[in-house]
DNA sequence: ACCCAATACTTCGTGGTACGATGTATACCA
DNA sequence: TGGTATACATCGTACCACGAAGTATTGGGT
């Protein structure tokens, strides 16, 4: 799929992959990558950012000898996630928009 | 809006704009504008990033003393459009993951 | 004992791109 | 005279997804 298309799913499907309990890094990626597949690079941009912007939090854990930073949803995450409802209903009308055919008005 | 959300939709946006007619800048952004707001710039490089990818072509024509650009779509154009219909399909099952609820399986 | 895949996270450089600011120019109305 | 609408162009900036490459450990296969 474009790339520009998945750009603003991304940050939002993050946060929808930790919102029902903590998750790490490799593990969000293998559960998005049935819907959405995305470089590590990008998705540690990605959680970084969301960090950034108190959409999460970080708590760092030793399992079997490998660090994991497991990433906690936060109400401002949750909040973004309540926003894309409002956001999805602008997309559908320029979904609308884009298939709409006017052959009936010529 | 988020900008990240609407930068998929933008090039089909404008492809969208002038499959029923040829159209030229200003019109299209008064078109578009109901659905997704644009600046001016922004337009004007994505309708000269579509001529580029040959997915429009060109014709200039005097009106009234002003100089206007017509944009009329190609094959190239209306495949993306048809294109645009599968990837649809792909951010309708992004969307299900994002607002899937999981309360069942706790 | 050796190799490779999987796990897990990090950093860097590149290219794409939306936008604000600014500029050019004409027409029309108050 | 001035403001608004029409119409298009260019430049610099900031954001961002990605590939490439690196670090490090575990575990299975031969």
């Amino acid at each position: 799929m474009d790339i520009q298309l998945k750009r603003g799913l991304l940050d939002v499907c993050v946060l929808a992959a930790i919102k029902n309990g903590d998750s790490y890094g490799y593990q969000i990626m293998k559960d998005m990558k049935p819907y959405l597949e995305l470089s590590e690079s990008t998705l540690y941009t990605i959680l970084k950012r969301l960090e950034t912007a108190h959409m999460l939090t970080v708590r760092s854990q030793e399992h079997d000898g490998r660090l994991r930073k497991y990433y906690h949803i936060t109400e401002q995450g949750i909040a973004r996630l309540e926003e894309f409802r409002e956001d999805w209903k602008e997309i559908l009308s320029i979904y609308r928009f884009i298939t709409r055919e006017e052959s009936e008005h010529e």
